[in-house]
DNA sequence: TTGACGGGTAGGAATACTCCTACCTATTGT
DNA sequence: ACAATAGGTAGGAGTATTCCTACCCGTCAA
């Protein structure tokens, strides 16, 4: 029986995240395009293993590649970054709840120290 | 010279969220809390498997686990998904650039519509 | 035209991941 | 007390990931 493949759009999308180099290659392309040879200056590893991080990024959906003669300019895509934050929105509720918790918490406290002080 | 291993809390947050069994895990229990044996019936996965996959989630922090008499119950523990919003907020710019971008097309073509109806 | 440069691909080594079965401990009901 | 139940751990097999070096093609400058 085979495995199962990490083959979907989601699978593709927080697999590329689950690696801290991916992640600062989107951090520095927060500051704008740049090419391959730029942006492994930032790595201390070597430019065919960034290319590759950049190929598992593309897959993603992360990033973009646009062609300037033999250069490659890699730059931010948004859109499943969009998507991330529609799938954490079913979670907000709990965030919610804990922070409603807190703040109850808070006026018991603050509660029992204005009987303490009576 | 020894790979860099994945230890930081940011590396186990995305690394737990990187299995697809993992996401359904976290789906599942926004129902509420389960056992593991209640959280095993619902996937096609020997229950040990389901422990392990538990114990990613419990490091990167994503569920609680509660002890009653021998039964376990699992929670969703919100916190680090709230962090993964504040994560993707630098990256909204870029959202936000794409949508204005769009909009700004749909304006042209409704100017030269205009245009050509003259 | 041709050498230098940007950058992708191939294949391999080391490690990590994901599943399994077998086994173990702790708790509960009889 | 003891059998049954909940669920964690160990070790192993198969696959995937992540890095490397060597090599390749396309583009540009001389």
């Amino acid at each position: 029986m085979p495995q199962r493949t990490k083959d979907s759009a989601t699978d593709r999308l927080f697999g590329a995240l689950a690696n801290p180099t991916r992640r600062d290659v989107l951090d520095l392309l927060l500051s704008g395009p740049r090419t391959v040879a730029d942006i492994a200056t930032h790595f201390d590893m070597a430019r065919p293993s960034v290319s590759e991080h950049l190929k598992v990024l593309k897959d993603g959906g992360l990033v973009a590649e646009t062609r300037h003669g033999r250069f490659r300019h890699y730059a931010v895509e948004p859109q499943p970054l969009h998507d991330l934050g529609e799938w954490l929105r079913p979670y907000e509720r709990f965030w919610r709840e804990r922070l409603a918790a807190m703040a109850e918490l808070v006026d018991q406290i603050a509660a029992q120290d204005t009987e303490e002080s009576e």
